[in-house]
DNA sequence: ACAGACAAGTGACTATGGTCACACGAGGAC
DNA sequence: GTCCTCGTGTGACCATAGTCACTTGTCTGT
């Protein structure tokens, strides 16, 4: 498939490209098509691509020493992962898997090296998203020493509403949920334990299964009581 | 006290900078004395200084929802914290605090911003140090997947173990090693069970206290074969 | 239409680490 | 000296989440 400036442009990080540079990357930049558990990156190498995330939703994983699953983040359309060599050019610290069917611009990072040169904006961009990295991170650290296993996956739950929808708390809905056994690798729990927590938050009509690729939230304020430990479960 | 070019110099990041900027930079800088305990930097406010630590030990603590302290990394003398609104204006994610006393120098983001304008050194330098943060935050997260107690207990350690003895396996030192309690929140552990794998340890002859502020590693190889599960204690 | 894969739901059992409640010793303040 | 505080050491108890071993339901490909 061919990589059109236009394609390229509907990413935030490298709108403020010029029409030329825009061309020009799109040139060098492939995209790819992925399968669920298709293996965007791999750890350990030395990746020369910065992967846009155009359709689907990605998870960055990484595994213990005794080979255990973690899972560090998700990615939704817009973002993008493997920018970490752009910095140090280190290797890749972790996997990127497709959670369901996915299609990914890579860009070189060379390319994309040499248009910082002239346009620093980008290295912004890259900074900006370097550090909510680290944020994002610290937070997601910070859930794993809850020691309520419940409130830990209500705060995950809560993390995943659309940012919109978190002020008003009316009815929401999380399209492509994650499977309960990629969120129990985000938190350090068993798949078992994540699936009777949902059942818990379904009795209680808190969330509902709409289909798979759909999970309602009935009632958001609820949920982000138990988030935040004013109501126990 | 005041801050002298030399002193400033002495930072592996700031190295590379001319005599002038040095010396422009140590007088907008200042040094802060801190006793154990004490709080270098605190999370949720905009902090507008790059802090470097020049003698003692620092580390980075976030806290849960519902109050548990959460250990995030220690910093060694040479190391630098609270440089992540260099990149975003953001505020601090989390607190920094004092381990042992400690003297540290604050040096304004304003002015170190000046000095990357003319000096790309220092961003490139910045950028390194932030990915190199995100390669320690996936270690320490993938360490917190260990189902095995012990051996997350053996991996932290063996991260303590100074850098130059990990190759040659002799007796090693670590030197104002952190208290069980640290430990303990860096690995969601309690301090009894932290204890508790020192004291196995001890017995077995593996490390060995030596007053406080020195932990003698007799048996760097069997720590690290506990570390990497090789072997169960 | 059927097999196979995969996600989710569920019960029973149990190892394990957290919690609590102590004791001990070293160091610092005065 | 005498208090503290703080880090460490230890035992008893027990809630809890992991593990195992299933079943059920749904989607996919052929």
């Amino acid at each position: 498939m061919l990589v059109t400036p236009d394609l390229l442009s509907t990413f935030r990080s490298l709108k403020p490209l010029s029409e030329a540079t825009l061309k020009q990357l799109a040139e060098q930049s492939t995209v790819r098509k992925f399968a669920r558990r298709g293996v965007v990156l791999s750890a350990g190498v030395r990746e020369e691509n910065v992967c846009f995330l155009f359709e689907g939703r990605l998870q960055g994983v990484d595994f213990t020493i005794d080979g255990r699953e973690v899972g560090l983040y998700f990615l939704e359309p817009g973002d993008f992962c493997g920018e970490l060599g752009m910095f140090d050019h280190g290797t890749q610290p972790e996997y990127v898997i497709a959670l369901t069917a996915a299609v990914v611009v890579f860009v070189p990072m060379e390319s994309l090296r040499q248009v910082t040169l002239e346009n620093p904006t980008i290295l912004r961009f890259l900074g900006e998203r370097l550090a909510a990295r680290v944020r994002q991170m610290t937070l997601q650290r910070s859930l794993l020493g809850l020691p309520n296993i419940s409130q830990r996956v209500c705060c995950q739950l809560w993390l995943l509403v659309p940012e919109k929808d978190k002020s008003v708390l009316q009815t929401s809905v999380i399209i492509n949920p994650p499977t309960h056994m990629e969120i129990a690798i985000m938190l350090n729990l068993s798949r078992e334990t994540v699936t009777r927590v949902f059942q818990i938050l379904q009795t209680r009509h808190i969330v509902k299964r709409d289909g798979p690729g759909m999970l309602q939230v009935i009632d958001p304020q609820a949920l982000k009581d138990f988030a935040e430990g004013g109501k126990e479960l």
